[in-house]
Order: structure tokens, then C-alpha cells, then sequence
DNA sequence: AGCTAAAGTGAACTTGCGTTCAGGTTCAGC
DNA sequence: GCTGAACCTGAACGCAAGTTCACTTTAGCT
């Protein structure tokens, strides 16, 4: 799974040279890493550093050897989600542009999805806004935006999607979404927001809201 | 300001007699509430007791006198901005009902202003949702939803507002509004959700948003 | 097998906050 | 002005959570 050369220091970790990382080393920041996703996804962002190392089955010594402080752990785990997010819109993206999708749709459809991952992680954003605000977060969110705005911009040209949107709008929207609501709920979020998003609300609505009679 | 009559235990004080009430338990209960809410306006609701007994020029003793918990405080807080929102749903809809404002504008102007009251306030929510749920916050926010149920009811029967809006929809949407951002981000996203509302979404654009010729 | 540096352990320390309470203070009525 | 109950005070208590560190264990090498 993990072969001998693996980064150890996060992200920026450079040294003279790669000495020895014990496996077990390895295996228990992956255990905690994975440990902490689930904690932090269920019980938020306030639980004990002490409850997610017994989770881990490690001795918080431990779990501090591989996170100086609380804030290093939970700044991975949203990084992690923000690469994911930003991986999953580029696919999007890619597929839109080989012709394989068109664009509003798959747009409804992403807007969809990151309403569940922010409904399956309710604290992550309260523990992103507890964060310093200077992070590497930045050039993180920033590749969302761009595949978001790229998307939306075919959408835009493709005359589906309101003249004068942008990525950033629906970062501003899905940001806002609601995060501790049912499914039922967020559905009918998207249904009363999604005509906001269109060029003209009475076309292409593909799914529930209004009447519409050709879709 | 305030005579010798006068409540002391809250929402449901009752006793045999209204003993005396000293004047300055009085004027340290105001003291308190207004620093309070200040404070939980600006530092968030965390905090701490202390804080709020230096800032209102009391020891953290008579803060404890006058409100057992913190919870206490906290919930007294939010009910005055429960029921002060309230008011002001009402007020608009006695307005509309008397011919002297139309429904979907008063509507629009409604959003913005909780949207106003929500970034002054922007910790407000997760204290509410930090408390226990079956607390005397269920009736206050009843008669919120009644009074939007209602404006959004004329609002439809006038055709200005989507057919199937509720007042549960409108509250959906200004509960997961943007809290933490500036007012030009709260405007563009009210452009954004708007049309979503109206039985169509080109007609009764009162302001910005797509081009509209006739407004 | 033996060595050693890296990694792991968990009790103890620190800090911050909610809360209490014994004792001093003050308002209100006589 | 005197009395007593209500009120105020703030040091102290308890607790929970983040963090440290002296010591033990172990992986990787020879």
C-alpha cells in the first residue's frame, strides 16, 4: 500500500535526506487520519483529541507526534475534502468539455452532491471557520473555484445558465446550504434556488419546482 | 423607567405576593442583558461568564443570581430576537392586509432585513442550535412561521409569488443564509435566490439581478 | 542477536471556564 | 436610623480538554 519513500512532514516537507520512516509510523498517522475523518464527521470538530486517539487505538503521545496541535489535524482533513471537492468538479468539467455532459445539469447535479457532503459533515465548515484564516486553504479553494467558474462559464456561453453568474456565486450558494437538514429539505433548497441559476427559469428545469410541462 | 411592578423570574413568574424587587437587581439585570447581548453579538457566543460580568460592571456572582446557567442567559437572548422578528413579520403583514404594501416586495425588504439581523448577529444561530431543543423556543418560532405563512399566502394569491411557496420555504432560506459575509455578498445572494420565490421569475424583479426592462 | 534512533505510552501539567458560597453590602420599609 | 432580607462580591472549586515529557517499546539495520 505505502512503499518505503513517503512524505512525512505534510506538505511542504523537504530534508537533506529521506532517513528511515518506521511502518508502524505510517500505519498509525493513516489509522488516526482516518480515525479523526469519521470523529470529526459525526461527533464535529469538538471532540477530544483524547477520545480520537482511543478511537485510533493510539495513545495521544502518539497521535501529538504527528500533529503538534489540534488545528494541524483538523486543517489536513479539510484540505483532504477541499482536494477531493476540487478533483470531483474538475472530472466534471472534463466530461462537459469531451461533449459527454452538458453543463446546467451537471452543474444541478454537483450543487447536489456538495449539499450531501456538507449534510454528511455538518461541522466541517463551522471547524474551517474556527481556523486562521491564512492557511494553504487559499490556493486550495482556489482550484475549486476555477473548475467551478470554468464549468459554469460553458453553461453561460451554452445560454442554460444566468448571463452574469459565476463560480463564485455558487460557492456563495452552496456555501449557504443548509448542512444540518434532511435530504428532503435540501432537496427543496436546491428547488427554490436552482431557477435563480438558470437563464430563464422556465426552461430547463429537469426536475421538481414549478409546473413544467416539456422536460 | 421601570416602576415597582415588575416581572422577575422570566417568562412565567407567578408567585402569592410580588415582594419587593430591589432597584438595583433591577438595574443589573438590564445591565446584564444589554451586555450580553453585545458581547454575544460580537465575540460569539462563547463568551466567557466573566467577560460578561466585567463588561457589564458586575461580579460574575450577580450574574450568576440573576441567571443560573449560562444557557439561561443565552436562551433569554434569543428570545428577545425571536420575538422582536416576530413583531416585525407582523407588522408587515398588518401593513399588506390594510392595502398599504404589496406582498412580494414587503417580502424581498423582509428577507434582506433578517439577512441584515443574521450578519449583525452572526453567532446567534449556532447558540441556538448549541441549546436544548424542546426549550419555549418551539411556540416563538410558531408564531414567526405563522406570520410569514401568512404574507407568503397573500403574496400567492396575488400571482406574485411562486404557487407552492411557504413560509417554511422562506425561512429555509434566510436561516441558511449568509451569516458571516459582507453586504454585498448578502445582496448578490438575495439576487440569486430571488427569482426562486416568484410565481415567474421575469416579471416583479424589483432590482438588480437579470435584465429586466419594465421596473 | 544486538544496537539505536524513531516511535509510542500515559500520567501529569496547564489553562480556561462554568459554577458555588461564605461573608460583606445595600435597598426598602418602619 | 435601624433592621433584615435581598443582593452583591470574588476567591475558590471542579472539571474537561489541550499539551508535555520522562520513560518504555519497537522497527530497521548490521
Amino acid at each position: 500500500m505505502n512503499a518505503d519513500q513517503r512524505e512525512i512532514g505534510g506538505i511542504g516537507a523537504h530534508m537533506t535526506i529521506d532517513r528511515l520512516t518506521r511502518s508502524d509510523a505510517v500505519r498509525n498517522r493513516e489509522r488516526i487520519l482516518d480515525t479523526a475523518r469519521v470523529q470529526i464527521a459525526s461527533h464535529g470538530p469538538d471532540v477530544s483529541m483524547l477520545e480520537i486517539a482511543k478511537a485510533a487505538g493510539v495513545a495521544v503521545g502518539t497521535l501529538y507526534r504527528h500533529y503538534p496541535a489540534k488545528t494541524d489535524l483538523i486543517t489536513e482533513i479539510i484540505a483532504e475534502q477541499i482536494d477531493a471537492l476540487a478533483t470531483t468538479i474538475e472530472q466534471v468539467v472534463a466530461k462537459v468539455e469531451s461533449g459527454g455532459a452538458v453543463a446546467h445539469l451537471e452543474l444541478r447535479r454537483l450543487i447536489s452532491h456538495i449539499l450531501d457532503l456538507a449534510a454528511g459533515n455538518p461541522a466541517l465548515k463551522t471547524a474551517a471557520l474556527a481556523l486562521p484564516v491564512d492557511t494553504a486553504f487559499a490556493q486550495r479553494a482556489q482550484r475549486t473555484f476555477t473548475a467551478l467558474d470554468r464549468l459554469v462559464a460553458i453553461g453561460r456561453e451554452a445560454g442554460t445558465l444566468r448571463p452574469d453568474l459565476s463560480g463564485k456565486d455558487v460557492a456563495l450558494l452552496t456555501c449557504t446550504g443548509p448542512r444540518d437538514l434532511g435530504a428532503a429539505d435540501r432537496e427543496r433548497w436546491l428547488a427554490l434556488v436552482w431557477p435563480g441559476l438558470l437563464a430563464t427559469s422556465d426552461l430547463a428545469s429537469t426536475q421538481e419546482g414549478r409546473s413544467c410541462s416539456n422536460c
